[in-house]
DNA sequence: GCGACAG
DNA sequence: ATCTTGTCGC
């Protein structure tokens, strides 16, 4: 069916939002626990939309070097809608989670955690898909407010909805717009944004997220890499 | 009614 | 997100 034509319950995916969000845990063994493989992903789409193509690359934990990376395509069956991301990305990413032969023990998803307007942003949707620990890292900002941010890189300052911390903003880079940190699954707040500290390596985004945008956009970055492979 | 609005 | 050239700053 075509997409433009396809006619969208919002109110029905609003109402398995508020389910899903119930059962988030945000607190999780990986509050104390080390992970030793990282996943960061990312979504593109081609021909013009048609084809969804998910990737993932898993890094090790501390050296962040890539381990093994999985890219889905999948046919796009949904629009994109604000507040509604997740339910046109996660087939794709669910599918090159299934191709993984090392299923990492946190994953950063590109987009936001609990910091949606019904706390179920793609990271706390697909964390509990999956049920494991993952951490959203938006680079722009869907809803709460914050207060002025010190450009000094490593600051941070909370983001807040109606009185709840809902995450964190978060400077990774000079001169660059911040990054939105919140919680997906199975992980508290805090612990969600020393994670993202501690996976910076000079760049606006967090290494793991880096990696995936590479091997998707088939970047300089992987490239190299691939080459070094032989 | 108007503006905001992850990717 | 994707389409795209030049351009500003480190």
């Amino acid at each position: 069916m075509k997409l433009t034509r396809m006619k969208i319950d919002i109110q029905k995916l609003k109402a398995i939002q508020l389910d899903y969000a119930e059962r988030v845990i945000r607190y999780d063994v990986l509050d104390f626990v080390t992970p030793t493989l990282i996943a960061g992903t990312d979504v593109g789409f081609e021909d013009g939309g048609a084809i969804t193509r998910a990737a993932i690359a898993v890094l090790n934990y501390p050296d962040l070097t890539l381990l093994e990376y999985q890219v889905a395509r999948l046919p796009t069956e949904f629009p994109y809608i604000p507040g509604y991301l997740s339910f046109r990305e996660y087939p794709a990413l669910v599918a090159a989670w299934k191709k993984l032969r090392c299923k990492p023990d946190l994953v950063i998803v590109d987009g936001q955690g609990i910091a949606h307007p019904r706390r179920l942003g793609i990271a706390s949707h697909l964390g509990l898909l999956l049920d494991i620990p993952t951490i959203g890292v938006a680079k722009r900002r869907l809803c709460g407010t914050h207060q002025i941010l010190s450009s000094e890189v490593g600051s941070s300052t909370p983001l807040m909805d109606d009185h709840e911390r809902i995450g964190f903003v978060l400077q990774s880079k000079a001169r660059c717009k911040p990054l939105y940190i919140s919680l997906g699954h199975r992980i508290s707040d805090t612990t969600a944004l020393t994670w993202i500290q501690r996976l910076l390596r000079g760049y606006r985004l967090p290494e793991p997220t880096r990696w995936a945008d590479a091997i998707a956009s088939r970047k300089p970055l992987f490239n190299k890499w691939l080459i070094d492979q032989i």
